[in-house]
DNA sequence: GTTGAACGTGATCGATTGAACAGTCTAAAT
DNA sequence: ATTTAGACTGTTCAATCGATCACGTTCAAC
């Protein structure tokens, strides 16, 4: 997963694949066993590689290696390589910035209140989970058995929540008339690009995507193109 | 590359891996040479390959197989996969949207027109190499060694000729107020997404964002968006 | 204490990977 | 007609792939 140019590097390291303990000790190997921390760490490991090289291009061996664990325990914890990643999804979904997308505001704010503080919470969950976007990338381009599993498990319902907000703040008068579903995937692209591609951003703009100041200005920036000013 | 579920699908699948000659017939094989074509079918499906399951994803077996050409062929004409790649981008580099990004327009036009025109461009980019934005998606968001060439060789000039342009229409009062530098970015986020995951776009929207209407009003909506409407 | 399920390991499998190689064939230049 | 550089082929290689397996170790319930 690591290694860019495989070839080569197959030749130049010497095995070093899969995890051991460094034998010879005499006693025995009290072993530790925190299951619990083994799922969280090979899950945050798959997240990054499937969102770095794909899922062919993801190898449960380095995923292991990556997260401390033999290849063998993480296929004890997750069945096959898709269950890996269904419960990568499955983990994502079920993330605090992701919930805040589907109840944004109180009641006693206006549509167009409650739209901007789930801009906010869209911005700042792609700076936090900017595997999140470029997995999407990855997956839906095409129709495939693990793209609907997605749209059904992660995206449906953030997804009808903004649009519907965006068309409760149109009909206040708040925001450009655009149709919903266009403006929903402009607003995604915006919030989305300068994490996935952080290192291009970072490279020629000479600044930090994933600052505080940058995030800031990323979500003043969606909001004064989306919102209409008077 | 096409295998979803590889364990599954190499148990059911019987070889059938490489292309070759349907033996038996007496004549020579009177073999076919049209180089140049070759290299054209492989660009086309290596460029897929990359952009679908990503560089290590990808096999040159998968991809000569998609170009209908025989592995050793496609390593004979590039020499490694590493090469292959550099190639496909190349190719892209040099496509005909691409220099349009350049040099948008003549000088007749206010820097807001030309603008305009080159947004078009870009969103025409998208439409027509969707797997652009994918592949620039897996390879920006770390840096790399091919990251860096992407960026000298083929993003570097289009990006900055756009900020200028930018900067140049916020002068004429044209355009919002906005770091030139983000708002390129926010402008390619806009243009790309709905390309490069279509099929999730297809799939909620129900519409087409291929289609002529689709492309039409993503760039309405990107020049009504950044430009200030009197 | 004993038991049994859950946790964790190393060895191994058939398949597939990128690459190298020794050839065969074609077409254009001489 | 001969040469030769380039186009193309099938075979083979070590490395790595996802998955299975038999086997130890731990821990809580009884």
């Amino acid at each position: 997963m690591r290694d860019v140019n495989p070839r080569k590097a197959r030749r130049a390291v010497s095995a070093e694949t899969d995890l051991k303990q460094p034998s010879g000790m005499a006693k025995t190997p009290r072993r530790v066993r925190r299951p619990k921390e083994v799922r969280e760490r090979v899950l945050a490991a798959a997240l990054h590689a499937f969102a770095t090289v794909g899922f062919e291009g993801a190898s449960t061996r380095a995923i292991a290696n990556d997260a401390q664990v033999t290849q063998s325990l993480l296929l004890y914890h997750f069945k096959t390589k898709d269950e890996l990643w269904r419960a990568v999804l499955q983990d994502i979904a079920s993330m605090e910035k992701m919930e805040q997308l589907l109840a944004s505001g109180d009641d006693t704010m206006t549509a167009a209140q409650r739209l901007m503080v789930a801009i906010r919470a869209l911005v700042e969950l792609f700076a936090k989970v900017p595997e999140l976007h470029r997995l999407m990338t990855l997956e839906a381009h095409q129709p495939s058995e693990r793209l609907n599993w997605i749209i059904e498990n992660v995206n449906r319902a953030p997804y009808e929540a903004m649009c519907d907000l965006i068309a409760e703040a149109q009909a206040e008068g708040a925001v450009r008339k655009i149709s919903p579903e266009r403006l929903r995937f402009a607003i995604v692209g915006m919030a989305a690009v300068p994490f996935s591609v952080s290192a291009e951003y970072q490279f020629l703009t000479k600044r930090n995507p994933f600052s505080k100041i940058e995030i800031e200005a990323t979500i003043d920036m969606i909001c004064g193109m989306i919102f209409i000013q008077q």
